[in-house]
DNA sequence: TTAATTTAAGCAATCGATTGCAATAAAAAT
DNA sequence: ATTTTTATTGCAATCGATTGCTTAAATTAA
């Protein structure tokens, strides 16, 4: 079974007393065959089971219609549903996808970046790990001529392009929203800031306290609270504060807001009465939750859309080597009940 | 940038003096290459920024480290996660994963498994398309002698190596539950009957109310209440019936038992105590709902590892020709509030 | 009928790595 | 000192498809 030959070109050729050139011109179905011989060659390859061998092909050309996509978590909404557009755009043009995870260590990223390269991939998509320092590797890919688009969590100071979303933009509405509900005292749940997201996402929560004369107080900003577990740890500290919040925006993750959200109600405080808040990513649970979860929608399919789109339309189809390009999409605050402690009437309703 | 040259191992023989076949024998790491040599290979192979080509090398050696993977849809929990176990077990051994989704359709199926036979995969894995009626493709697969997994969603009747859950008993487990509970009038919401796990799950449902002597009534079954819609559309119907379910088992998946439970809240009836739910999948929300749902667990992570370790245990290893075996992983009936009748304190803590 | 043009098919090199076999050099055994 | 063995390295074919170039055949023009 395993060492079975398959059909070549050569095989219909020998069948068909022709060379094997004819065939591979019929099968591809361009040039210079009579209509009789095509007919005849597609029949036999028909009859022989013959399906084309990708490898040798892809040799001889050169290239290879295969994307390979880098994420730090297969199994995260967020991902899969930009890996879902990814495909979509892909599968229309004929373009496979190779799929790494990283699993958030940039060592194993690596591995992937050189099995990628290996392969000879068109493109590399990344989203980089959580522990990412050191992006020689990115250099690596685009020393092989491969070319580059990092989306979400990137290297900011490499030239190559991106997607990302509006981070700060999308922080200074969430926070903006919690101080127009009349929450006065906003702490920040942050994410490791060795990654531009979470730095982003922590500039917008100064930015919009600043910009409503907000003091800054850091003992409200707590470091690192990223999965459910941390997010409700740090909540229990928050909350015994001196001075609590009075609303917690967890930039990290919808995830962590949870935890918040689970802590508050064990504690018996009121949402959003008594403590507002605010995720990140809408998850598919936060509409859910009682009281659902206000959050910040990224638009995940429509990310891995765009950045499909932006391979075959800046880069596979010029020859020129031109200027990486930056796309930004601008997320959405997807009020909910969580937040709304003046009139919890006004949801918005889509 | 697209059409830079990359290094061979002749570039690397050329400034070495040797030999392509030197070269390929100290990258490889194998035989008779000296000590000397070797450090002078691997380092200038180093120096000239040398990475494998894997479609020359796949190509030579007849075989391709890659396993393809065909899915409804990636961005769907237990599919995500599934791949996800097998990606775990797959880097272990050096494999790569070629993803692709048919996204519901067996006519994209069809072109995806094509795909996959052309880039000479090592083995295809795979789950069937919602509206699977023929299976020639998977036949075509192991015409080309390449081994073919199922899993879940499988065609019984081709004998090929398959990763199961026992649907039926974990159905068993659920209505036997809900008759524990004290529910007399259960009603079900199954799935496209042409797939298998939807077949097994009502085969279940239908022999838990047998051996309790429970009467079997049709119009407490519902056809095709797959999504969060139709569950609810399903559901008021089965409620404004003259004799109303006083249980509903949404077999199809935890979306759709959380349509049953929107529509219940709505209409004022009280969960557990006026009606029971119960759902399928144990996706993260179910935990999170007020009350959290009852479901199964697929286990669908080791689902994967499972069916990577079937590959490299079963297929890779042997050159036999060896009988398929089939795998069945026993789902866990997860309780939680919302079918708890009697004793609603009685909920499992793990 | 012959020359010019178009069309169809074959030849052979190529993509880059691998590998069986042959050849040479070095080391060990006699 | 000579033969045998072993360790290195080179040679050349191979994997399967593609493609520029050449040749042969068929069609059209003169």
């Amino acid at each position: 079974m395993k060492n079975q030959k398959r059909t070549t070109i050569y095989d219909i050729a020998k069948k068909l007393n022709l060379n094997a050139s004819s065939v591979s011109r019929a099968l591809s179905n361009n040039s210079n065959v009579s209509e009789a011989t095509r007919k005849l060659i597609l029949d036999t390859a028909k009859e022989l089971n013959y399906k084309q061998n990708s490898l040798a092909s892809n040799l001889r050309k050169g290239h290879n219609q295969t994307i390979g996509v880098i994420v730090p978590r297969i199994n995260q909404n967020y991902f899969a549903d930009v890996i879902a557009g990814i495909e979509e755009v892909t599968y229309q043009k004929g373009y496979n996808l190779v799929i790494c995870q990283s699993n958030e260590s940039s060592s194993r990223e690596v591995k992937c970046v050189d099995t990628l390269i290996n392969q000879h991939v068109s493109c590399i998509v990344i989203s980089l790990s959580a522990d990412f320092e050191d992006d020689k590797h990115l250099q690596t890919i685009r020393e092989h001529g491969i070319p580059l688009i990092q989306f979400d969590r990137v290297a900011e100071h490499l030239d190559t392009f991106k997607v990302l979303n509006d981070n700060e933009q999308a922080s200074i509405d969430a926070v903006t929203h919690l101080i127009e509900q009349g929450y006065k005292r906003i702490a920040l749940l942050e994410g490791p800031q060795n990654l531009n997201i979470f730095r982003q996402r922590k500039a917008g929560y100064l930015a919009a306290l600043e910009k409503h004369n907000f003091p800054i107080l850091p003992e409200l900003i707590k470091e690192n609270a990223w999965t459910k577990e941390l997010g409700a740890a740090s909540t229990k500290e928050l909350l015994s504060l001196p001075e609590p919040p009075d609303a917690i925006f967890a930039s990290t993750s919808d995830f962590s807001a949870l935890g918040v959200l689970e802590v508050a109600t064990k504690m018996g405080l009121k949402v959003p009465e008594e403590l507002g808040i605010c995720g990140y990513s809408n998850e598919a649970f936060t509409e859910i939750t009682s009281p659902s979860i206000t959050t910040i929608d990224q638009y995940s399919v429509s990310m891995g859309k765009t950045i499909a789109n932006l391979y075959f339309q800046e880069i596979e189809s010029s020859d020129k080597d031109n200027t990486p390009k930056i796309v930004s999409i601008k997320p959405k605050l997807i009020i909910r009940s969580s937040t709304l402690k003046n009139n919890p009437e006004d949801l918005t309703t889509d």
